[in-house]
DNA sequence: GCCAACGTTGGC
DNA sequence: GCCAACGTTGGC
């Protein structure tokens, strides 16, 4: 199956496109949320795309590009105790929630800020731009991730 | 810092 | 299994 698309959260007070492109890969971990955790163990696979969000930020948008190189494997911070993300009614062989790997691609100059893709009448109805819309990984229609990676090359 | 929207929990 | 209370998210 072809690759797909995905917008991912994360605050930047935790983590940033800046330190994905030190660190080069990471654990998407800390996710706790059903539909998310669904899409993590489920759907993505290497190869796909991620916008990387940065939400809570100043402006909140799409920092940059990720490409996913692991699919869905069981979070291991779950199990550890004392962990900010540790769930002890999570099993080892029932593992509640999972992650992927992700691989920096690149920062863009400038984010593609949440304001301007509200703007966007080629983004209408991008899940990122429902109000109210919480979900820290979303599906992205592939037009829509062209689009904004449009924006971000055209400054 | 406010608060609306949403997800989860727990009493019944 | 309903639903009110509570906690969290996240834009503004």
């Amino acid at each position: 199956m072809a690759g797909r698309y995905w917008l991912m959260k994360v605050e930047p007070t935790a983590y940033t496109i800046a330190d994905l492109e030190r660190d080069g890969v990471t654990g998407w971990e800390g996710v706790r949320n059903y539909k998310a955790r669904n899409y993590l163990r489920d759907e993505i696979g290497p190869g796909d795309g991620v916008l990387f969000y940065q939400s809570n930020a100043d402006p909140s948008g799409v920092a940059g590009l990720a490409e996913v190189v692991k699919g869905g494997y069981p979070d291991p911070t779950q199990f550890e105790k004392g962990h900010h993300y540790h769930d002890p009614q999570s099993a080892r062989d029932a593992p509640r929630w999972y992650t992927v790997d992700v691989r920096f691609v690149e920062r863009f100059r400038d984010v593609v800020s949440l304001a301007a893709i509200k703007e966007n009448p080629k983004l209408r109805g991008m899940m990122v731009t429902r109000r109210g819309m919480r979900l820290s990984v979303q599906p992205v229609d592939t037009p829509h991730f062209d689009e904004v990676v449009r924006m971000a090359r055209a400054t």
